[in-house]
DNA sequence: GTTCTTACA
DNA sequence: TGTAAGCA
């Protein structure tokens, strides 16, 4: 019987890959055909079968190509003992990637959801201690641009799910922090009660009438307030409207005021 | 009609 | 990795 090997496209249909990629494994030199035909036509037995099974296989587990090019020429089965728990390694670090990013989105949306639950935009909550670390400071006159962004020299990769801290301190200049954890943070937000008044404005003019706002409600309640004066800016809840950026004021309770 | 090579996004 | 052109 003539003609027991097989086209290209019947290995690819075959074996459900693309011709391209089985041309690409020769390229690479993993699989080369049983021969060529007169017409330049690639040929394919029951070893070029197996053989693609078996690159199939270690692509699937994670194999570059050039590895398995490198083994087919000089592997001992403890190497490709080896490549493989390699492999495991790196496939479970990016499952911890991607388990960190979803944990990451499920944040943003109890975050959205609670605020929407909340009936009131003002809080009283029971805060343990936080750290913030300080980036730069800037004058209270002086409007944030992005070129003093750009000369802090620090890179902030993480600046989209971080959520930036604007410290106003008695008679200081605003002090611009990022959320850290203890070890690298440079300031003590201490365990206790805060009050927290969530809105979102468009300018500056409206972020210091809520700031009226924010003190007038604790005079009201006869809370008094302690330590700086915190504008948060919730990068994530701004990321669900196209021009309103969503801020907190926050600020600690020393204690209520005894009418 | 199928495959081959080469090039390109 | 897929797609396309020009050939055999």
């Amino acid at each position: 019987m003539l003609n027991t090997e097989i086209t290209i496209s019947e290995l690819a249909h075959l074996m459900q890959v693309s011709v391209h990629q089985i041309r690409y494994f020769e390229e690479k030199g993993i699989l080369y055909p049983a021969y060529t035909a007169d017409n330049q036509y690639r040929m394919y037995g029951i070893d070029q079968i197996y053989r693609l099974s078996h690159i199939l296989l270690m692509r699937k587990m994670g194999l570059s190509v050039q590895a398995i090019r490198q083994w087919t020429n000089e592997g001992t089965s403890d190497r490709m003992e080896q490549l493989l728990r390699q492999s495991a390694t790196r496939i479970e670090a990016e499952m911890a990637r991607l388990r960190s990013l979803t944990e990451f989105i499920h944040k943003v949306l109890e975050e959205k959801a609670s605020t929407e639950t909340e009936a009131s935009a003002y809080q009283r909550v029971q805060r343990e201690v936080s750290y913030l670390s300080s980036w730069f400071t800037i004058d209270k006159e002086t409007k944030l641009d992005a070129r003093m962004l750009a000369q802090q020299g620090d890179t902030i990769p993480e600046l989209f799910k971080t959520n930036i801290h604007y410290l106003y301190e008695e008679g200081g200049p605003i002090r611009l922090c990022t959320e850290a954890r203890q070890e690298n943070g440079d300031i003590v937000l201490p365990e206790g009660e805060y009050l927290v008044y969530r809105f979102s404005a468009k300018g500056e003019e409206d972020i210091e009438h809520h700031y009226e706002r924010f003190e007038s409600y604790a005079e009201r309640h006869s809370l008094l307030l302690t330590g700086p004066r915190m504008l948060v800016e919730k990068s994530y809840l701004s990321l669900f409207s196209q021009d309103d950026i969503h801020y907190e004021w926050l600020a600690r309770i020393d204690r209520t005021l005894q009418l």
